[in-house]
DNA sequence: ATGACGGTAGCATACCGA
């Protein structure tokens, strides 16, 4: 079984290469963020010719998150409960592959950094902490769910130093700062496994040592091909779903294409009979 | 590396983003 998960900047904009990907690749689930549409204009026609049904919560413009995958699939939450939000940012879905249910979210956290033209305003900031509490609040019940859970999507957190090419440059700033990698070690210690690093801790060899797990990488600068990157987007595993995990890798492929997203894919395979 | 880059809305330029 295998998941992916993907911020497209927007899936129509991303339309050919991300159906070219799925024929390639074959993931059992993906989950999409930054869709930026609603459902009158999602490309469900070609995202149906290549095999695959679409869970969506859309919203026009900004945001927006999808779930991606041939087998059944049943919207469990749109948006984070007790929580009023206005942008598109939280998708639950129970999907059935081979008689088993698994769990899993396409989330977009909020960025938190002010606007350009008004640096002082602190308001996006105080969104993202207030949504990351609720997000936390949630998912201590979703730990304790009888099928493995997978919450997968742009973060928008730095977690350590290891996790971006210059740490000095972003510390401080909203993807980087106290108040927001607390409140994710918080989620992290409540049981869930980082499936990049988990992937990482299990294999021993060299290669995987140097991969820094950068999932994004800015347009401008050449910042791709001189790797100058961030690992904010991540895959978040219960203890049944890592139980499961047999590897968790970067496919750097939809980021090298023609017209890329700034993100790339993140991926895990689960042993699914174990 | 304090700029440039891309997407959307909608038609010039503003907003958003990491």
């Amino acid at each position: 079984m295998k998941i992916a998960t993907y911020n497209v900047n927007s899936i129509n904009a991303r339309l050919e290469g991300l159906c070219r990907w799925l024929k390639t690749e074959q993931p059992d689930i993906v989950l999409l963020q930054e869709i930026k549409t609603e459902f009158n204009t999602f490309p469900f026609f070609e995202i149906n010719a290549v095999g695959y049904d679409a869970k969506i919560l859309g919203q026009k413009s900004y945001n927006g998150v999808a779930v991606l995958s041939p087998h059944k699939m049943t919207i469990i939450q749109e948006n984070l409960p007790d929580f009023e939000d206005e942008n598109a940012r939280w998708l639950e879905v129970m999907v059935n592959i081979e008689k088993k249910d698994i769990r899993v979210v396409s989330l977009y956290l909020p960025n938190g950094n002010p606007p350009y033209n008004n640096p002082t305003d602190n308001s996006k900031l105080t969104y993202k902490l207030a949504w990351m509490d609720a997000f936390i609040k949630h998912t201590a019940n979703l730990l304790h769910q009888p099928e493995p859970v997978i919450l997968g999507g742009d973060y928008n957190i730095i977690l350590t130093d290891d996790d971006v090419y210059n740490p000095a440059l972003f510390k401080g700033g909203a993807l980087y700062r106290p108040e927001v990698t607390d409140r994710l070690q918080s989620l992290l210690y409540q049981g869930w496994f980082d499936a990049f690093r988990l992937g990482q801790s299990r294999e021993k060899t060299l290669s995987t040592k140097t991969e820094n797990g950068y999932t994004y990488w800015d347009y401008g600068g050449g910042a791709f091909h001189s790797d100058l990157g961030l690992r904010i987007d991540y895959l978040l595993l219960s203890p049944k779903a890592a139980d499961k995990m047999e590897k968790c890798w970067v496919d750097k492929t939809p980021r090298q294409s023609e017209k890329p997203s700034d993100h790339t894919a993140l991926m895990a395979e689960l042993n699914w009979g174990k």
